[in-house]
DNA sequence: CAAAAACAGTTGTAGTTACAACTATTGCTT
DNA sequence: AAGCAATAGTTGTAACTACAACTGTTTTTG
């Protein structure tokens, strides 16, 4: 693997940046919280990812679409909803989609009444896939987390998460 | 913008879920908080992205190399030590180094000691330019988490994070 | 009811990223 | 000291993503 494996020298080198009291540059508490929000992220993706491609199952892209309209009613959604679940442009999901179609893990079926909208619905494969998958991605999730997370705080922790959301979607 | 605006749907429909009781695949309190982890993070990354591209500001990635340059010692870092503290490949961040000394705000030093190292060296223009985005990313980030979150709340919130960042890494 | 505006999704293109293979330098082994 | 392994960084290629322009459908409005 070619992954950088980690993220811990930044921090000595800016804990004693503070220290030192040097920097003209001092940081918020809110940004403290950014920095450690973005790295813990993407060191929990790396960590996700590099499991995936261990185990040959498809990147986690596809896991979260599959994870996603799995849980949508008739496992079926619409692509700006999924979209908009997801995080990710429209134009995105529509490639992302098409291969996952390719890979027979999803199909399109589309809407009677509003010939405009598409949805984009689970296939037999795709749960299989899924109902594979599942289990490896949350025992990685709970090697993650829950040796250093209680289930209390990993409530409180979503609920912090959800109100930040909350206003930063204020659109 | 074609920017997807925001997430408030899927929690409908995975809320309505759960309260039906409905799903055979009930979800831990640890994957919860995965989700609302990335949710966050995507709604907040796009939140950054658009102001950024507003005010005729390079890209955030832009903005993360030059914010972790600019803590280090002497203004410069090691190619590997940065790509670990922003969690990218090497490979990655040699083409991302690039674009930055081709606009003038990063240039490229060398180790005396050790031929192989080279260091990513903040330029002037680049501590200019660092100087004019840090302002308007620190207030982006107040209004997403100052609305809902006391400093002592964000400080938990770090130190939660990086506990669960600290066993996540244990490579 | 016809024209215009809004909406849902797709496509074309360009920029960015990861992955793997590669070069160059240093450290270790005997 | 010669040879082998480990390290630091770069490069080539393929895949992914965003952005903008586009098609087709529905709703609004004059």
């Amino acid at each position: 693997m070619e992954q950088a494996t980690a993220g811990k020298a930044l921090d000595d080198i800016v804990s004693a940046e503070r220290s030192r009291g040097g920097g003209d540059h001092a940081r918020s508490a809110h940004g403290d919280a950014w920095g450690a929000l973005t790295r813990t992220h993407a060191a929990i993706v790396q960590r996700l990812q590099e499991m995936l491609s261990a185990a040959d199952f498809p990147p986690l892209p596809w896991y979260e679409v599959l994870a996603t309209v799995a849980e949508a009613p008739q496992e079926q959604m619409r692509m700006g909803d999924l979209a908009e679940a997801l995080v990710i442009t429209r134009g995105g999901l529509t490639k992302l989609v098409d291969r996952l179609v390719k890979a027979g893990l999803l199909e399109r079926t589309f809407c009677e009444t509003d010939r405009r909208v598409s949805y984009a619905t689970l296939t037999p494969g795709g749960r299989d896939l899924l109902a594979e998958m599942r289990p490896a991605v949350i025992a990685e999730l709970e090697v993650a987390f829950s040796a250093n997370l209680s289930v209390a705080q990993a409530n409180e922790l979503r609920q912090t998460l959800d109100s930040v959301r909350g206003s930063a979607c204020a659109s």
